[in-house]
DNA sequence: CCCTATTATTTCGCACGCGAAACATCTGCC
DNA sequence: GGCAGATGTTTCGCGTGCGAAATAATAGGG
């Protein structure tokens, strides 16, 4: 029998699958949602996010876009190409560091971002919006928390695959 | 400047992007880890799920199954034939009407789905049972909040959608 | 200066994930 | 009984999303 170290006490289950379900739904929906809108514009939902993120702090590098945008470079690779092929961004390989690879806003990719009220997981933040200041401080309190954990689990499972000498 | 209708007020925004921030960190990161995890056993993640979903709650027919792991029937239909090509269930056509499959787990993916201690979202299932419990009272509260309000856009949404005589 | 380790990006193969259209079956209404 | 519309599933095309390997360029030690 294989070694199951963690296994969530039963009396809080309910309570931990509650949550769980919660957060699943309001990530797909306000997905799902932003997705459509972007649609409407004849956007997909990541080539929104890069167009926003493009538009709110310049220039970025393929790796720093990655970063931002949680993916992997290969990911970003493909939506960037994509979105050169409709002029909506340009690769702009660096002078100093001829491995990296800026990507800039066109004209037309500027125009439309301008243009878009929509920002990534819109219904999300719209439905937040209505929350009341203590509760969302609450909120954000316990969610940080939440991050701070997770991540402490991240870092110790990296570790763990590390180091197989 | 363009319209913007709903456009989150500026004083609650950094708010409202931090909330939205560590939600996505939380996701992003969990499916990550679990998908890593699942690797281990040769499943991937969405595999990994379904598995554990018919374990728990026995045959389902394909809708079904695509409600309850909140994804498309197409979506699903693929998930399956590669669960299948790997013997871990079977597609059974109901006798009552023929229309619909249910899919089952075979001798195989049974004895699989319970050698398995992984469950789906793992990370986030733990940082959460560090939590106490008017906390996690609280945060379930004030998820469930947001998630009403979100349904409430999704509905006014999609008859928005529907009616277009 | 050169060789090696590192870093930035791309390529590849595969698994989702979706919407639209096709297909099969069922239901109700005549 | 027959047919029109509804329902369950699959097919198709495309866009992510990932990890591993390939490629290109830089940095650092000798």
């Amino acid at each position: 029998m294989p070694c199951v170290p963690p296994a969530i006490p039963t009396d809080i289950k309910p309570e931990v699958d509650q949550i769980v379900e919660a957060i699943l739904y309001l990530y797909t929906e306000s997905r799902r949602l932003t997705k459509e809108l972007a649609r409407s514009v004849d956007l997909t939902g990541p080539q929104l996010t890069v167009l926003k993120m493009l538009e709110g702090v310049g220039d970025l590098s393929l790796s720093e876009l990655s970063e931002r945008i949680r993916a992997q470079n290969s990911t970003v690779t493909g939506i960037i190409d994509r979105m050169e092929r409709e002029s909506l961004v340009v690769r702009a390989r660096s002078n100093e560091d001829k491995r990296v690879v800026y990507i800039k806003l066109t004209d037309k990719g500027a125009r439309i971002a301008r243009g878009i009220a929509i920002e990534p997981m819109v219904v999300l933040r719209d439905a937040l919006s209505t929350l009341s200041m203590p509760e969302m401080r609450d909120l954000l309190k316990i969610l940080t928390k939440i991050a701070r954990r997770v991540q402490s689990i991240v870092q110790r499972e990296a570790a763990g695959n590390g180091n197989k000498e």
